[in-house]
DNA sequence: CGAACACTTGATAAAAGTCAAACGACGTGG
DNA sequence: CCACGTCGTTTGACTTTTATCAAGTGTTCG
């Protein structure tokens, strides 16, 4: 526990459209967000801008460009919001101090690597309900893990764009599919909410699980 | 160097189309892929079947069930060969016995995940030879660190309906793309080989960079 | 209150999917 | 060693889905 609140030691704040990481720079820390959405994007040369990840709070920001010489996108707020930066040496240090730490984090990493998994092979077909219904269950389910009473909804601070970019839709087909399935009573919105009407429907047509729900951490013994 | 060749001491040949991991059971192994390509894939109820990943000589499989209850899809052998099976209370004692070599393989499991981002953030865009040249040029980088010998072409054991499954593309547009990407110079095929004859072009469509080229594995000392 | 900015709607174009048939390679068994 | 059947690939015709362009309608925020 105390090598856990050592990480998060020196909150720090950040406003809206923030850089928080600029793209092809080396990076030598990694970032705890405890508050506010991070989005991160290709920074392509073409008009459309890929957006690889979305964070969410107590995402830990940066592990996937820690072994490379340059970070391979930007890291944008999308809201305002508060991250613990911390030295990647901290996260080396630990693997000595604790090995029971060491290996939650490797489960937490191997656990947003099935995701990505399911995101990959998901947004790779071609069916614009399916997608944007990945999307959305996997952010609410997401957002609930540490924010217990989240029900049905959330306030997504992504435009249709952004939204778009991330699952490859146009900003276009993004606002008519989701239009559709509010039509069908698969979702409501309000303003930037959206909540999940019909959670059992949106799963099936986009074969999702929820990654968080049937955990085995056996391998990660209590008492090491 | 003990501690790796301890995880390879019980090698097992597998046949063509073995099923090595079966969906929906528990799995307490991982094994070592030395020989042969192995396919994960979903078994959706529909016909079509979503490939998440495929494995490569020198890759783990298992990672991304590791923290679950059941996995989420099956592992099928496309060729002959051989892996080395070892229990998951394996890795998490190497936690303990060797930090420095966790390091390794959560540097390792980070790359892929870092992969695995290019192609969620690329096989969602809707291009088919982008498509299928970042699966080409990241198939022929990840198969020459163990076969330095391999200059720019491999021998690849999927059919062109998987190699659809996996990017997301029809069989037949698979079949139409790569003809035209024939005809314009970019790779070559003959029988199941695939050359790259424009590295530079593949890369740049498809807007690819090589994860293993300019990795930087500071933050894994040497000396612990 | 007004100016960005985001979203919606319609018309049209491009890309990829589907169906079906033909072709080719490959392995098996006579 | 050849005939045959299976499986994978190619090709053509047509359909569906999504992208693009452009104009109009909110919405938000200084």
């Amino acid at each position: 526990m105390d090598l856990l609140e050592d990480l998060e030691k020196s909150p720090t704040s950040f406003i809206k459209d923030d850089i928080i990481i600029r793209s092809e720079t080396a990076l030598d820390r990694l970032y705890v967000l405890t508050k506010g959405w991070v989005i991160a994007e290709k920074m392509s040369h073409a008009d459309s801008r890929p957006i690889v990840h979305v964070f969410l709070p107590g995402d830990i920001i940066g592990f996937s460009e820690l072994p490379f010489q340059k970070t391979s996108y930007q890291a944008r707020s999308r809201t305002s919001g508060i991250m613990c930066p911390f030295p990647s040496s901290r996260l080396s240090r630990l693997f000595v101090e604790s090995p029971r730490l060491a290996r939650l984090i490797f489960a937490a990493v191997t656990i947003e690597r099935a995701e990505q998994e399911d995101r990959a092979s998901q947004f790779c077909r071609n069916n614009a309900a399916a997608k944007l219904a990945l999307f959305v269950l996997q952010t609410l389910d997401r957002l609930k893990l540490l924010n217990s009473n989240l029900r049905d909804q959330f306030q997504c601070p992504l435009t249709q764009q952004e939204i778009g970019d991330l699952v490859g839709l146009s900003s276009v087909h993004v606002s008519r599919t989701f239009s559709q399935m509010e039509a069908n009573g698969l979702i409501q919105r309000h303003k930037s909410f959206l909540k999940v009407k019909d959670y059992d429907s949106l799963a099936e047509m986009s074969d999702y699980r929820n990654r968080y729900g049937s955990l085995n951490l056996d391998w990660v013994p209590a008492h090491p």
